[in-house]
DNA sequence: AACGTGACTGCCC
DNA sequence: CGGGCAGCCACGT
């Protein structure tokens, strides 16, 4: 489906990050490792991170992706994390009293496919 | 090519 | 999931 018209090279990582990101449904969340896991990188989970980090691509929100914890590992590069929270909470996630998602309740797959 | 760094994860206590 | 240590991947210098 992009593929056909994506051209994406292997070593780009981050554009590669961005298209599982981007297929993050609204109300979901998932891990770096799960992200990681998906391309091949069962241990690159600093990998997505980096990618993620390298640009800040409008069409990933990146406020869906978040550390193994439920919690909003992005705080340094998007400034506040109580922004995504909030942003979050808009979508329809839930937040567990210490302020870290409900990764029992929202933690989607990407080889899921979809919700 | 090597070292250092970083939005991580797994294992151990 | 409280804190600490090591491993992994890719990039910049």
């Amino acid at each position: 489906m992009l593929d056909s018209k994506t051209p994406m090279a292997e070593t780009d990582y981050f554009n590669l990050v961005m298209e599982v990101v981007a297929r993050i449904p609204p109300g979901r969340v998932t891990t770096y490792g799960l992200i990681a896991r998906h391309l091949g990188r069962p241990r690159g989970a600093r990998t997505v991170g980096w990618a993620l980090n390298g640009g800040s691509a409008d069409g990933a929100p990146c406020h869906r992706v978040v550390n193994r914890l439920g919690e909003l590992s992005g705080r340094m590069s998007f400034g506040n994390q109580f922004v995504m929270e909030d942003l979050l909470r808009s979508e329809g996630v839930s937040f567990c009293e210490n302020g870290t998602i409900r990764m029992d309740l929202h933690l989607w797959d990407p080889s899921a496919g979809g919700p």
